[in-house]
DNA sequence: GAGCACTGC
C-alpha cells in the first residue's frame, strides 16, 4: 500500500502482508489461517497423523460439490430472519457434512471437531446427534466458557427444535437454570459442569459431552477435559480413546464396568490446537468444517511502533481520509489508553475539513456502564464514521456490526499469578504482546459483513515472533480453588493427566494456602472444614471467612461483604475525569477500620434508599455517590445463593453483630480467619511487610486507608503494576492475627 | 499517590 498521505505530518508506512489472507486462489495450510479464506470444500475428515504430514485430506464422500470457481464472498453472513428456520439450518456450512459428522462421532469415543464461527457447529451438532439417536437415554451436554453464550445458544436451538427453552433444550448457568426431565440437550458453562462433577464424578447423566471453545483453555475446561479422560476409562472400559499417555490418573475409575452407559466426547476447537487435543486423547479423529468469513487484507507497519497509541491515532486518520465508508475498530490494551486516544482523536477530528465524514468515537471496555456499551450497536448515521476503541472484549465477547477496518496495536493486558511457595504470591497485571491466534481473531473482526482491512501496528517480523497461542490458564492462575475441588473428588494435580501440567510452585502455593485455612490437614487430606468450604461458590479465603463468621456471630455481615468482594465488577465507579468527585463521595461511607467495613456502610445506605424510594431515585443515588449498581445487584444474587448454602450446611445466616459495641471487632476477626496469609505489619521505615511472605507492599491509593499508618493490615489481594499494591485493606489489631488457630496450632 | 484485559461457581 506504501505511504498514505493524510494529515500533514502524521502518516504511517504500511506493507501489505506477504502471504495475503484474502487470496481466493492460494489455499493456506490447514494450521494457518484458512478461515479468513473461503475455500472450496466444506468438510474434511482425516486422522491427526495424516494431517501433520499432508495438507491434503480425504474429502468427505457425502460432499457432492466440485471445486467452486468463486469464493462465497457474496453469501450473506447472516441469513434473513424471514426464511423458514429449517431452510436456514440447511444453508449452514456444516449441513453438507451432517452425515459424516454423525458417523465419525458414532464410531469414535472421542472426536475433535474444528470449525470457525459461522459454520453452525455449536447449534447443529447437538441436534444432529439427538436426531440420530446418539443421546440414548441420557443427555447431551454442551459446555461454554461464557454464561451469555450458554443461555443464548439454548434459546436459539430451542427455536430450531420448535420448543421453548427448558423442555427438550435447556441450559444451566450460575443463578439461572432452565431444564426439566424432558431435557436432552443442555448448554452449560464449564464452571457449572465442574460443579456437577462434585456430585456426580462420572457425569452419568450425560451420554455425550461436547466441550465447545476448547481452544480457549480456561482453567475449568482443562479440569473438565482431564476428568473426561478418566471418565472414558471408567465408562467405556479400556477404549483406545482413553489410552493413558503417562500412565497416570489410575484410580478406582479405571475398572471397566459393563453396567455404565458409554460416553461420547466431542472437543470443538479452533485450528491451532487440533493436533494437541487429538494426541491427548490417543489420536482421536479430527473433523474439519469450514466457516463463513469474508476476505480480510492485512497490512503490517514497515517499522515497529513503540508508541502504539500515537501510531493508532495516525493510522486512524489515514484510514479516515483515504478509505471509503465503513466503521473502524481499534484494539488497545486497557481503559487508560482508550481514554487517552479518545481525547486525541476528538482533538484532530475537529480540525478536519467540513466535507469529510464526521467521527463518532465510542469507547468499549468491560467496566463501562451498560448504557455506554450499548451505543456501539446503534447504526452509523449518514455522513458519519464510527470508531470503536476497544479492549479484548471485542475479540470474543462482543461482536460489533458494520466494522470494515481493524487497527490492531498488538497489545493486551494479562493477569498472571506469581507463585510463592509460602502461598503469599501475587497477581501481576501487565501490558504484553498478543498471540498470533489473537491477531488472527482481531483481523477477522473486519470481515464479518464484507471485504475488510486490518492494519497491524507491528511488523510482519513481530507477528512471526509472537507465541502461536496463549498459555493456558492452568499455567498462570491461582490454583487454590481448583485444588480444593480436586481434593473433594479425591484427586491431585500431580496425578491427573492434564493437557498441560500446572507449575509445581503454583501447586505448592495452593497446598500451603489450603493447609493454613484448615481445608487440608498435614497429610494433604480434605478436612470436614474443607468440604464445607468447597460447598460455597467462593474463593477459599472468602469461604473460610464466611465459615468463621459463625463462631463470631456475624454471618449476616460477612455474607454482605463476601458477596460484594466476589462480584465481578467493582463497588465504586472510577473514571479518570471525575476522580476527585468520586473520592469525595466515597468519603461519606468511609469507616475508620478500612475497606471491609466501608463495604457494609455502602450496602446499608443503598438498602435504605431502595426501601424508601423508587428505582429511579436509587439509580440517581448510585450515580451521585459513584457507586456501581451492577456490582450491588450481582452481590445481592450471590448473597441469596450463599444464604442457601448456609442453610444446607447448617450455618445460621441470620446471626448478626449489628448494634453491638464489638460488631466491628467480630467482623474483622472473621475476615482475618480467611485472610491470614494476606496480613502485613508496619515497619519502622513506614512500609508494610508481609507477615507470611517476603514482599513489601503498599496500600493501593484507591483504599480508604491509603497513606494511613496502622500497626497491622489485612487485604483482599496483591496486584503488581508499578509496585506491589494491597487492595481492599482493613486495619486490625496484631492480636487478632496472632489468635488465628493456625498460629496457635503452630505454637501448640 | 494511581489505575484494572476477560471469565466462572
Amino acid at each position: 500500500m506504501g505511504k498514505i498521505s493524510a494529515l500533514k505530518g502524521i502518516s504511517n508506512t504500511f506493507q501489505k502482508h506477504q502471504a495475503s489472507y484474502s487470496s481466493p486462489r492460494k489455499r493456506p495450510h490447514k494450521r494457518d489461517h484458512a478461515w479468513l479464506d473461503v475455500s472450496d470444500d466444506d468438510l474434511e475428515v482425516r486422522s491427526a497423523k495424516k494431517q501433520a504430514s499432508s495438507s491434503k485430506g480425504m474429502h468427505n464422500q457425502n460432499h457432492a460439490h466440485g471445486p467452486r470457481k468463486k469464493p462465497r464472498v457474496s453469501a450473506p453472513a447472516h441469513l434473513p430472519g424471514r426464511e423458514p428456520i429449517q431452510m436456514q439450518r440447511q444453508q449452514l456450512p456444516i449441513y453438507a457434512g451432517k452425515d459424516a459428522v454423525i458417523d465419525v462421532i458414532r464410531q469414535n469415543d472421542v472426536t475433535v471437531l474444528i470449525g470457525e464461527t459461522g459454520s453452525g457447529k455449536t447449534t447443529q451438532v447437538p441436534q444432529y446427534l439427538l436426531e440420530a439417536g446418539l443421546a440414548g437415554s441420557g443427555m447431551i451436554a454442551v459446555t461454554q466458557p461464557r454464561r451469555v453464550a450458554a443461555t443464548s445458544l439454548a434459546s436459539r436451538v430451542a427455536t430450531e427444535q420448535q420448543t421453548s427453552v427448558g423442555s427438550v433444550v435447556g441450559y444451566s448457568v450460575r443463578f439461572d437454570e432452565a431444564s426439566s426431565s424432558d431435557t436432552k440437550i443442555k448448554y452449560l458453562t464449564d464452571g457449572m459442569i465442574v460443579r456437577e462433577l462434585l456430585g456426580d464424578p462420572l457425569l452419568s447423566r450425560y451420554s455425550v459431552v461436547i466441550v465447545d471453545e476448547a481452544h480457549e483453555r480456561t482453567l475449568r475446561t482443562d479440569l473438565l477435559i482431564a476428568n473426561l479422560k478418566t471418565i472414558l476409562q471408567a465408562r467405556n472400559g479400556s477404549a483406545s480413546a482413553a489410552r493413558d499417555r503417562k500412565g497416570k490418573g489410575k484410580g478406582k475409575a479405571q475398572e471397566p464396568s459393563g453396567k455404565l452407559n458409554p460416553l461420547k466426547v466431542v472437543i470443538m476447537s479452533a485450528t491451532l490446537e487440533a493436533e494437541k487435543f487429538s494426541k491427548y486423547f490417543g489420536g482421536a479423529k479430527v473433523v474439519y468444517v469450514k466457516g463463513r468469513q469474508h476476505p480480510v487484507t492485512i497490512y503490517h507497519t514497515a517499522t515497529s511502533q513503540p508508541d502504539y497509541v500515537d501510531a493508532a491515532l495516525r493510522t486512524f486518520f489515514q484510514v479516515h481520509i483515504d478509505q471509503g465508508p465503513g466503521d473502524v475498530l481499534i484494539f488497545l490494551p486497557g481503559q487508560e489508553d482508550i481514554e487517552s486516544l479518545e481525547k486525541s482523536i476528538d482533538l484532530y477530528a475537529k480540525q478536519l475539513p467540513k466535507e469529510s465524514l464526521g467521527v463518532i468515537i465510542l469507547p468499549l471496555y468491560a467496566s463501562l456502564q451498560p448504557a455506554q456499551q450499548a451505543k456501539i450497536f446503534a447504526s452509523t448515521p449518514p455522513g458519519m464514521r464510527k470508531v470503536i476503541l476497544a479492549t479484548n472484549i471485542a475479540e470474543t465477547s462482543i461482536t460489533i456490526p458494520g466494522v470494515k477496518y481493524v487497527i490492531d496495536t498488538g497489545k493486551c493486558k494479562e493477569k498472571r499469578y506469581v507463585a510463592k511457595t509460602t502461598g503469599t504470591g501475587f497477581d501481576t497485571l501487565l501490558t504484553r504482546d498478543i498471540t498470533q491466534s489473537s491477531a488472527v481473531q482481531r483481523a477477522g473482526r473486519a470481515g464479518r459483513e464484507g471485504k475488510g482491512y486490518c492494519f497491524r501496528l507491528y511488523t510482519e517480523e513481530s507477528f512471526k515472533k509472537m507465541p502461536a497461542t496463549a498459555e493456558p490458564e492452568i499455567r498462570r492462575c491461582t490454583l487454590t480453588s481448583s485444588l480444593l475441588q480436586l481434593r473433594c473428588l479425591g484427586q491431585n494435580f500431580e496425578e491427573l493427566d492434564f493437557m498441560d501440567q500446572p507449575d509445581e510452585g503454583s501447586v505448592a502455593s495452593a497446598l500451603k494456602t489450603l493447609f493454613l485455612l484448615g481445608a487440608l490437614d498435614h497429610t494433604k487430606s480434605l478436612t470436614p472444614l474443607g468440604r464445607q468450604m468447597a460447598a460455597f461458590p467462593l474463593e477459599p479465603p472468602l469461604a473460610r471467612a464466611l465459615v468463621a463468621s459463625a463462631e463470631w456471630g456475624c454471618t449476616a455481615e460477612l455474607l454482605t461483604i463476601v458477596s460484594v468482594l466476589s462480584a465481578s465488577s467493582k463497588l465504586f465507579v472510577d473514571t479518570h475525569d471525575a476522580r476527585e468527585e468520586a473520592a469525595d463521595a466515597r468519603k461519606k461511607f468511609r469507616h475508620a477500620s478500612g475497606d471491609h467495613m466501608t463495604v457494609l456502610n455502602v450496602v446499608k445506605a443503598y438498602e435504605d434508599v431502595s426501601q424508601s424510594e423508587g428505582k429511579k431515585a436509587r439509580k440517581d443515588w448510585c450515580r451521585r455517590m459513584f457507586v456501581n449498581e451492577r456490582c450491588l445487584a450481582e452481590a445481592a444474587n450471590i448473597r441469596a445463593q450463599l444464604r442457601d448454602v448456609c442453610e444446607k450446611t447448617g450455618v445460621d445466616w441470620k446471626a448478626s453483630a449489628e448494634g453491638g459495641q464489638d460488631a466491628e471487632a467480630r467482623v474483622l476477626r472473621a475476615m482475618v480467619a480467611g485472610l491470614v496469609q494476606n496480613a502485613a505489619c508496619l515497619q519502622p521505615d513506614g512500609s508494610y511487610k508481609q507477615l507470611m511472605g517476603p514482599s513489601v507492599v503498599k496500600i493501593h491509593p484507591s483504599s480508604s486507608l491509603a497513606d494511613k499508618k496502622v500497626p497491622a493490615i489485612i487485604y483482599d489481594e496483591l496486584v503488581f503494576t508499578t509496585q506491589i499494591y494491597a487492595r481492599g485493606v482493613s486495619a486490625v489489631p496484631r492480636s487478632f492475627i496472632a489468635e488465628v488457630p493456625v498460629f496457635k496450632r503452630r505454637s501448640g
